[in-house]
Parts: structure tokens; C-alpha cells; sequence
DNA sequence: ATTTCATATGTATAAAAACACATATGTTAA
DNA sequence: TTAACATATGTGTTTTTATACATATGAAAT
């Protein structure tokens, strides 16, 4: 019960939301200066944001140089799963062209 | 993106999720005295409860009398019909028991 | 009409979470 | 080895949420 819970609160903060929404809809690891620059927050708080997703296990992180990549935890269980479709389906309307811009950002690292 | 923050936090509280989890395995209404003595809180706590969960829009309320029921609000979209299934993945025996209490009550109620 | 029961809410307090600033740690580049 | 960059965290403050007690509302039973 505690650790859906975990899994609930981890989610009902619009920034962790959102960064949970980003690498469901980008299929790719993201490092925190991006996110950062995406959705436009302090450093300090993406990290500490980013903990609390790691504590309700829905992220995992590996170390690249000065890097850090966080990406979603693979699923393993049925709740992760639904969960995850449910997240799926908010719409990138809701998300102010966060998503665009996490887009070209990532566009422009490829290169 | 508010709206499913706000269930994601209706979510993200023991008592709360154990109201939607049993609304959920019951597939009846309960009245808020059901609720109290089967959760063995106290009757404003899960007032209150119930009040951010309607304001979730998980529950409806119906009054009958002195009573006043709450059921899950009939489903009208995919994320909530997901996060719906993914509440019933929740194994029975993360619930010390409220289960068993509460369908014993409700058979008592049926007589 | 008065009491009893079911539910809701005002208000105060406690506990938890989010935020901001400074700064620490560790890594790469100069 | 120093400077610049990426990330994390200690600490204090503010905001939000949960809890407790008292009490209000409204319906049913006596």
C-alpha cells in the first residue's frame, strides 16, 4: 500500500508530473540540465524533484561524465503498467509546449 | 494537467485510497459511517476525505435520508478508467483487513 | 417538540512538502 | 592545478495538507 502511495504523491506535483510525462513521451534518457532548461525550474528543485521519483521508484539514473540521466524504471508489475498508460494518455495540449521544446533540445543533441 | 494532479493527490493518502479501493473491490455504495467504522477513523476525518475526493471527481455522493452514499463516478475517460485498473491490481492484503469488515457489513446491511 | 443519529464544517494546531539561497562534490577542460 | 560546468544537499522559510475538537445542520424516531 506504501509504495503506491509513494507512486500517487510522486505524481501529484506538476513538476514531477511533467518530467514523468517528457521521458513517456520521448522515449529517451533526459540529464537534469535539460530538464532544467525544459520545463524551466531551478536546478536545486529539479533535483530534489527528481529524487522523490527515484525514491517511488518510477526513475532510474546512470552517470555519464558530468552527467546525470534519469529515464523511466522498467516495468515490472501490472499497477507501473497502467499507471504508466494512464500517463500516456494526458494530452501534450496540457503540457505548454514543454515538449516542443524538450523536442528540439533533444534534436539538437543528436546532432 | 490540474485535474490529473488532483487525482493523482486525492490518491496519494492512505485513507483515501483505501475508501476508492474498497468502492473499487465492493461494486456498491457506502455510506460515510460504513466508511468510518470499517477504516476505524474518525467521522470528520473521512468527511473531509471524501469532500477532496468528490472535488477529484472520483466519487459522487447520493443522499438517502440521513444517509449519504458515495460510489465511484461512473467512468468517462481512458486515464481514469486506467488509473481505475490500476487501483484493482492492489492486492487485498495490503489492506489490513478493511475488506473483510466491510463485506461483512455489507451482508449485514443486506439482511 | 425534543432527542437521537448521520454528516459536514469552522477553527486551531501539527506535520509534511515545496521552495530558495548558499554551498559542497565531483568531473571535464584549459 | 585552476577554472568552469553539472549535480546534489544543508538549512531556513513558506505553503500545503492532515488532524483534532467543538459545533452546526438536517433528517428520523420518540
Amino acid at each position: 500500500m506504501d509504495e503506491h502511495i509513494n507512486i500517487f504523491k510522486a505524481l501529484s506535483d506538476a513538476t514531477r508530473l511533467k518530467i514523468i510525462w517528457l521521458l513517456t513521451n520521448i522515449d529517451e534518457k533526459i540529464c537534469v540540465s535539460e530538464i532544467v532548461e525544459v520545463l524551466d525550474e531551478y536546478q536545486y528543485n529539479v533535483s530534489r524533484h527528481l529524487k522523490i521519483l527515484k525514491h517511488a521508484k518510477l526513475v532510474e539514473e546512470v552517470k555519464e561524465g558530468k552527467w546525470v540521466y534519469y529515464y523511466l524504471t522498467p516495468i515490472k508489475n501490472e499497477f507501473r503498467q497502467l499507471i504508466q498508460e494512464a500517463i500516456k494518455t494526458i494530452p501534450e495540449s496540457q503540457m505548454n509546449n514543454e515538449i516542443q521544446k524538450c523536442k528540439r533540445l533533444l534534436a539538437e543533441r543528436h546532432k
